[in-house]
DNA sequence: TCTCTCGCAACCTTTCTTGTTACAGAAATT
DNA sequence: AATTTCTGTAACAAGAAAGGTTGCGAGAGA
């Protein structure tokens, strides 16, 4: 487990559950990601928090949409995620004494956060609803029909 | 040992090294960082391979500056420190088999490569040397004589 | 020769993300 | 009411990555 993936993943899961009729449990995303669903339900915390998704108990629950996904970005599920270090390179020291440190601190901190705010930026500008018309296009160039399936592993387009 | 932290530790070692007279030695750049002098070592031998540094070895040998600040960028230090994943956030699968994951890469990696490419852009535009100017003006900020000490935590101003 | 220094390999520790197990609580079905 | 499906959570294990530590070899000057 190298990176932080659960933005990846998320994507992932809400895309499909869009194409849903019916609630997903977590047991059934859980296979999607080819994990265990207590993952899941640890990922979704945070999304049901923000309202992006909702949790029903109990016989037929699962997990819906909270609003359409035309009205959620990335930066909102990046958020609702919590706490996430966007960087792997950081500072050594948070209140460094040496006066040198602190002038190279100021720099790459400056570097840094100017960088992570244009990500977030771009996060803010891209919803849901414009992957889900990527992935209808990617259907459409192999010949199937993306109105049909609530797949995750398409069979290979046949000739 | 949350983030790698070695571009800030480098950064602060070089800065450190141009105000010396005599090479400094592994150990005496580990004192500053408060760690052991293979750490210095193990991080230095991708700037000596990239020219920013020579080492010598035996009696008064030590480490020292290869070119001077201002031949010195901070994506020099950055690429010469090797492989580092500047990101903590991430894909979850290199390879996806399933459309909609592979819309979702498509979108996440354009963003993180552009948010990559501008961190690296902002890197190559900074110098030591100007680093190293913002350190002298905290020092005469502080009332001290930057051509003086060779320290590493200065004495507290006094009034 | 002796001492100082880098070079390098091997191993340990800490921390982070993810995976797993176990159980409690809520809601629909029987 | 009992049972079956669900989520909610805590607790712990596994695996990877960064950094720390030790030990020893080799070069270079005194």
């Amino acid at each position: 487990m190298r990176r932080d993936s659960r933005l990846s993943r998320t994507l992932h899961l809400l895309l499909h559950m869009e194409r849903f009729a019916q609630p997903a449990t977590s047991e059934h995303l859980a296979g999607m990601l080819q994990t265990n669903p207590v993952v899941v339900r640890r990922m979704m915390q945070g999304l049901k928090a923000a309202g992006l998704v909702q949790a029903a108990r109990g016989h037929g629950g699962g997990w819906t949409l909270g609003r359409p996904l035309v009205e959620i970005t990335l930066l909102n599920v990046h958020e609702a995620l919590g706490s996430t270090v966007v960087f792997n390179i950081g500072l050594s020291e948070d209140d460094p004494k040496c006066l040198v440190e602190q002038a190279v601190k100021a720099r790459l901190s400056d570097a840094m956060e100017a960088a992570e705010k244009e990500l977030l930026d771009r996060f803010a500008g891209i919803t849901l609803a414009e992957i889900s018309q990527d992935f209808e296009e990617r259907m459409q160039g192999l010949g199937l029909d993306a109105a049909l399936p609530p797949i995750c592993q398409p069979p290979a387009a046949k000739g």
